[in-house]
DNA sequence: CTGTTAGCGCATTCAG
DNA sequence: CTGAATGCGCTAACAG
């Protein structure tokens, strides 16, 4: 009865099975150091017999590696995010990570509460959506001693990394190009900007932009983001008898909606009104009118955030800032007035 | 020299900190047992005077529970799956559980490997989208002894539980309410069936359905998921100058494509043609013509899908087939004939 | 090339 | 109510 147990679990049974130490077996395992081919082909033996899987706690605990990277935004029912993930979670896969995605529906506390979270699940990098937040969440994440980035905003001068795009300037230039095109009274169709200074940041610029052309006269027009938002919007505009020049929407599904609408009560887009969104969702190609759009760099910001926290935690890279081009695709949606 | 490091890490060094054991510690920190009101203040205090935050790894492997659940999916991609992860992950953060997302874009040899990916990572369950999958996938995961479901599908005889709906059968109810609508010349446009019995299965449905009504003629149409699809297939009928009386789209984004190919080209929607979605993604309500759709209970199954996972888990309930069922809702893009 | 030996940080009997 | 001791399963020196 002071017998060691006859069934050693884990890798200690596959050690016992293929007559080595689990010295040996890890070895294999891991491909490290040189094994002999006659040993390592009885481990494997031994390894599919028992169909043996090394558990992933022991090992995180031995190593200090999860390999599992975490995303904090704010929802994932905003194609944009979906298409931003999508890439993240193909790029982190192929270098043998984990996503672990949580969503706070724009809400700091929610945020920095969810941030917390996967800082206790393991998680050794995340990625948080924009750059203000909880004052705490920065000091969470730093003296959690786990690197972080913040996207979708490009601020240099920010103590975080940013991989992104500068907001206000996007949305500045969106402005600009209206402008360019004859445009004056302006409206802009934007979302709830609290906790989403992504939003706050194109407002600011479009703002600018209006400043600095005296002839620009803006409307500023918040509704939650959806198709619903433009075709109310348009709707609305209509019954008042009196549309603006052109329509910048922040957020592809307003021109959706706006474009529908637009169809419903007959109103000739751009004829009688420029419609343009900021995303280029895939749809916008197809659209009647095709949907001219500020193009949102996501799929590289994603690749780019995915393979600088990768460098950084495989190799030790130091995460530098990254700011993508947004390109304007100009189409039908859109004219000279 | 013989004297131990004076600075242990982790909770032992807030046990020392706070003059009590690291049994102490844990339970406080766990909320079992009881601990004095004294002793647990003063355990807190050190906590958070270290920013003390309990290695998962370490807990994990002591209490062999991750708290972790993935779900092993297609892609991000389409918003239909974008909308299930939404409430999934929603539910599981709930109950405390971190959701870690896979996609294998239809593919069973990369879904299998995804599930292995999963397994080795330590989820204690796994959510896979479909019931036809590589044969060692059920293999694979049952072996693993981590309870699996299958979702978008309901097979009650299938050997694992099922979240969702009957594919096949929402099929023909579609067909069969353009078919009660008057409508003989029916297309459907569907996805690639590749790695995707969900697809398989409508298409089983939609034949089906038009088996048992004579009258019916059927046009199966594939292309890849996208308004592209919706709008050349429009534009490759108009063209050919023969339309069908009504077209099922599989993906509410084909019909996106055909409702706008139908405006650029002056086709009336319903009048020439009637078109019906199968998801009821928000922008239908809004569309022009607002959309005809089956809708898919995706919000329900995710609810439902998390719920009974969480309650498997937690509470060693059974893992129980669920069907939801899909409601028709009429709006403006069918009509009578 | 391979085995031995320590922990990784935490939860958990079992005593007291 | 609290502490000491043990082990979860694996990796990583360090020997040999």
């Amino acid at each position: 009865m002071d017998q060691p147990n006859d069934s050693p679990s884990g890798i200690r049974q596959i050690a016992r099975q293929a007559g080595v130490s689990t010295a040996t077996v890890s070895r294999v395992l891991n491909g490290s150091a040189r094994v002999s081919d006659d040993t390592r082909a009885r481990v494997l033996k031994a390894v599919t017999q028992h169909n043996y899987r090394p558990n992933a706690a022991a090992k995180a605990l031995a190593t200090r590696r999860t390999r599992t990277v975490a995303a904090v935004i704010p929802t994932l029912e905003h194609s944009i995010f979906a298409k931003f993930m999508n890439v993240l979670e193909d790029e982190l896969a192929a270098a043998g990570y984990s996503l672990v995605i949580a969503t706070h529906r724009f809400d700091y506390r929610s945020e920095l509460k969810r941030c917390s979270d996967v800082l206790h699940l393991g998680a050794e990098a995340v990625i948080v959506s924009g750059a203000d937040h909880d004052p705490e969440l920065p000091t969470l994440l730093a003296t959690a001693n786990v690197p972080f980035v913040y996207t979708s905003v490009y601020a240099p001068d920010s103590a975080v990394p940013t991989f992104g795009y500068n907001n206000s300037r996007l949305a500045s230039d969106a402005v600009a190009h209206l402008a360019a095109l004859g445009h004056q009274d302006i409206a802009v169709l934007h979302g709830p900007t609290a906790a989403n200074d992504r939003m706050r940041h194109r407002l600011i610029g479009v703002r600018d932009a209006a400043q600095r052309n005296p002839a620009i006269t803006l409307t500023e027009i918040e509704s939650p983001i959806g198709a619903a938002g433009g075709a109310e919007q348009l709707a609305a505009w209509v019954e008042s008898g009196r549309l603006p020049d052109a329509c910048l929407c922040l957020a592809d599904v307003y021109a959706l909606g706006i474009l529908h609408e637009a169809q419903r009560r007959a109103i000739r887009i751009p004829d009688e009104l420029s419609v343009m969104g900021f995303e280029n969702l895939d749809w916008t190609a197809n659209s009647a009118p095709r949907l001219t759009c500020l193009s949102l760099p996501t799929v590289e910001m994603g690749q780019a955030t995915a393979r600088g926290i990768i460098a950084h935690l495989d190799d030790g890279q130091p995460l530098a800032d990254a700011d993508f081009a947004a390109t304007i695709v100009e189409r039908e949606s859109t004219r000279q007035r």
